[in-house]
DNA sequence: GGCGTTTTGAGGTACGCAACTCATTTTGAG
DNA sequence: CTCAAAATGAGTTGCGTACCTCAAAACGCC
C-alpha cells in the first residue's frame, strides 16, 4: 500500500512567518494589489510556490462577502438545443445558490450583430462573468474586447469568436464533429457506390459551414467512389428541409447517405420515411432531443452526433468561477467532447 | 430579456428568527441531532424548505476546520486504465488541497476477494468516504457494508458490486458498452456473411462476462447472418492474446469483424497486422490509451469504446464530496457516458 | 404541586481569508 | 542631510457556519 503524502494545511501566517513579512505584504502580493517592492513579492512568491501553499477556497469565499454574478447570454426562440443548456443551468439551482452564485439569463437575438454586441455592452460592470453564444462578427468582437477589458470574464458557448479576447471556449471543434459524420457515413454504407446527400440550416452559419467543411474533407479524401450530392439550405426548419429533401429522393433513386448537419431533423426524417426509404439510406444528424432519440431507437436515424448540453452549461459556469477566483482550470474537465450516439449507448 | 431572481442570501440566522427559535435549535435540527421535540423540527423545517434555504457550503466547510480524508482503492499492476485514473487524481492535486480534501492512494490487489476485503476493513474509521473498484463476492460486500454502516461514504469505481448497499456507482453499464461493440460491428461489416471473433480476459471477469453477454444479444438479434466464433480467453495479455488469435486467424480466413473485450489490445492488433488481415477486418476494443490511439490513427483499430478515466476520478471525488457534505448529487454529471471513439473525434 | 427530564435559549469560539486603517519604517531624490 | 513618497507592519472586522457549554424554561409524571 501506497499512500500520498497528507498536506499539513498551511495558512496564510504560515507564509507570512516563512516569507519574513506581515499578514498584509502576503495579501498584497497575492492579490497584486501595489505597495509592495519587487523583491519582496518576489521572497513572497518563492515561499508560496516552495510550500505549494493554496489558499482554502472555502476561507476567501467567505471573507469576499459579496456573491458573484454571471450573466448567460442566449438566443430568443425554441432551439432545443439552447433551451436544454437552459434547462440544465436551471437544475444546478440549488449547487449554485450554495455557492452564493446568482446566474442570470438573458435572452437575446444573437444572429443580429448589433442587438447581440449591444446587449453586451450593457452588462459591462454588472457581472464578473459572461458565457455568451457568440456570433462571430467585428462587432460582437468588439463588445467582448470591451467586457474583458472592464474586467469581466468571458467564455464563448457552442459558438467561437476566436479572434476576440474571449478567456475561453466552452463547445465542440464543428470540424472535427463534420469529419466525424463522415467517416461514419462512409463507413456505414458499405463499399457500394451511391449518391450522399447534405442538408444543412444555412452556410453562412460558422458551425454549420465547419461541419460541412470537415465533412467534405473526409468524404473527398476517404471515399471517394461516393458521389456527394449539392448541399441543400432548409435554415432549420422541418417544413422546408422536408419539401427539400422530398424533392432530391424523387430525383435520385439511389441515395444512399443522408447528413443533416443542423436542426430540422424531424423534417428530414419524415422526407425519409414517407418515401420509405430510411432502411436504405444512412442518416446521421447532430444533437440528442427526445425526438432523435425516438428516431434512434425506430432506426430511422443511424448516428446522432452531439455535444452534452449539460456538460456544456456546467462548464461555463465552472470555468467563470475559475477565472474570477483566479484558479487554475481542469482542462481536460471543460474540454466538450464529440459524442457519438447509436441506439445502444444512449445516456 | 428575462431575468431569474436574485436570490436574497438567508443565512441561518433568518431562519432561526423565522421560524421563532434560536440558531442553537436551527442548528441541532439541521444536522439531526437529538433534544428537540418533533413540532419544532417540523416547523424549523418546513422554513427552510418555505425560503429554500441553502446553507452557505463555504461556510459550512471553513467551520467544520478538519480536512475530509478519502481512500482511493485501486488495483496494483500495470493495468494502463487505472493508471490514467491515478493520473487524473494527480491533475486535481492543486484542486483538491485548495480545498482541503486528502485523497490517498492505496493499492491493493483488487483481484483476491479476501485481501481486498481485508484491505478495505482496516479502513473504517479513517476516512470519511472510499473510492473502491471492487470485485463482486460476498466477502467484499460484506466490507462495504461494514465501512457504510461505519458512516463512511462509498463508491464503486469502474466495476460496481450491485448487492452491497453501497452510495454509488461510478463506471459505465459494461451490458450496454458490449451492445454498443455488437452494433459497431455488425454495422461496420456490412452485408457480406463471415465470421466474428471475440476475444476477452475472461468469463470470470464481471465486466468482461457483461460486455459479452451485450455483444451476443446484439448479434443474435440483428446480425444473425454473422458467425460467432467461440469466445478466446487471452486473461488481459498481449502475448497470450496474441497466440491465440493468430491460430484463430490461420484457421479461419473469412472472418471479418473482430471484438476485444478486454486488454491485450496491442497483442491483439500484432496478430492482425502479422496475418496482413488489418484492412480486411473491422478491430473494435476498449479504452483509448497511447496505443490504442496510435491503432485508431493507422486505422488497424476502427473504434474504441471507452469510458472516460479522468471523469471516473473527478465524479468518484464529486460524488463522495456530495455524500460528505449531505448534499444532493447532480446525476447526470456524475453519470458515466460509453464513449464511441474513431479517429475523427479523439479528445 | 413538586420532581426529574427534556427541550430550548443565549452566547461564545474558531475556521482562514479579504479588505481595510493607520502608524511606522525604509527608500530615494534633491 | 532632509523630506516626501513608498513600503511595510500591526491590527481590526466580518463573512456564515459548526460545535460547544451552561443556564433557563417547559414538560411529563406521580
Amino acid at each position: 500500500m501506497a499512500e500520498e503524502t497528507v498536506s499539513a494545511a498551511l495558512t496564510l501566517k504560515d507564509i507570512a512567518r516563512e516569507a519574513g513579512v506581515s499578514l498584509a505584504t502576503v495579501d498584497r502580493v497575492l492579490h497584486k494589489r501595489p505597495g509592495v517592492r519587487p523583491d519582496t513579492v518576489r521572497r513572497v512568491q518563492e515561499t508560496i510556490a516552495r510550500n505549494a501553499f493554496q489558499p482554502h477556497v472555502a476561507a476567501a469565499e467567505l471573507a469576499r462577502g459579496r456573491a458573484r454574478r454571471f450573466a448567460f447570454v442566449m438566443p430568443t426562440g425554441a432551439n432545443p438545443f439552447m433551451q436544454q443548456i437552459e434547462a440544465y443551468l436551471g437544475e444546478m439551482s440549488a449547487w449554485l445558490s450554495a455557492r452564493r452564485l446568482n446566474v442570470e439569463l438573458i435572452n437575446t437575438d444573437v444572429f443580429d450583430p448589433s442587438v447581440l454586441a449591444a446587449s453586451l455592452e450593457t452588462l459591462s460592470g454588472d457581472y464578473d462573468g459572461v458565457a455568451v453564444v457568440a456570433l462571430d462578427h467585428p462587432g460582437v468582437r468588439a463588445a467582448i474586447n470591451d467586457l474583458v477589458d472592464a474586467g469581466t470574464k468571458v467564455v464563448t458557448l457552442v459558438s467561437d469568436v476566436p479572434s476576440s479576447r474571449r478567456h475561453h471556449y466552452v463547445g465542440i471543434d464543428n470540424i472535427a464533429a463534420g469529419r466525424t459524420a463522415g467517416a461514419l457515413v462512409g463507413r456505414l454504407v458499405g463499399e457500394k457506390p451511391g449518391k450522399v446527400a447534405i442538408i444543412a440550416g444555412s452556410q453562412g452559419l460558422r458551425d454549420h459551414a465547419e461541419r460541412i467543411f470537415g465533412f467534405n474533407q473526409v468524404m473527398a479524401s476517404e471515399f471517394s467512389h461516393l458521389d456527394i450530392l449539392p448541399l441543400l439550405e432548409g435554415r432549420d426548419e422541418d417544413d422546408r428541409s422536408e419539401q427539400l429533401l422530398s424533392r432530391l429522393l424523387g430525383k435520385h433513386p439511389d441515395i444512399i447517405g443522408l447528413y443533416n448537419v443542423g436542426a430540422g431533423t424531424q423534417g428530414v426524417a419524415k422526407a425519409l420515411t414517407e418515401a420509405g426509404r430510411e432502411k436504405q439510406v444512412v442518416f446521421i444528424a447532430h444533437d440528442l432531443t427526445a425526438m432523435t432519440r425516438r428516431l434512434l431507437l425506430q432506426g430511422t436515424l443511424d448516428v446522432a452526433i452531439s455535444q452534452n448540453p449539460g456538460h456544456e452549461a456546467r462548464a461555463a459556469v465552472r470555468v467563470l468561477l475559475s477565472l474570477a477566483r483566479n484558479e487554475p482550470i481542469l482542462s481536460e474537465q471543460e474540454n466538450i467532447r464529440i459524442d457519438i450516439l447509436m441506439r445502444d449507448n444512449l445516456p
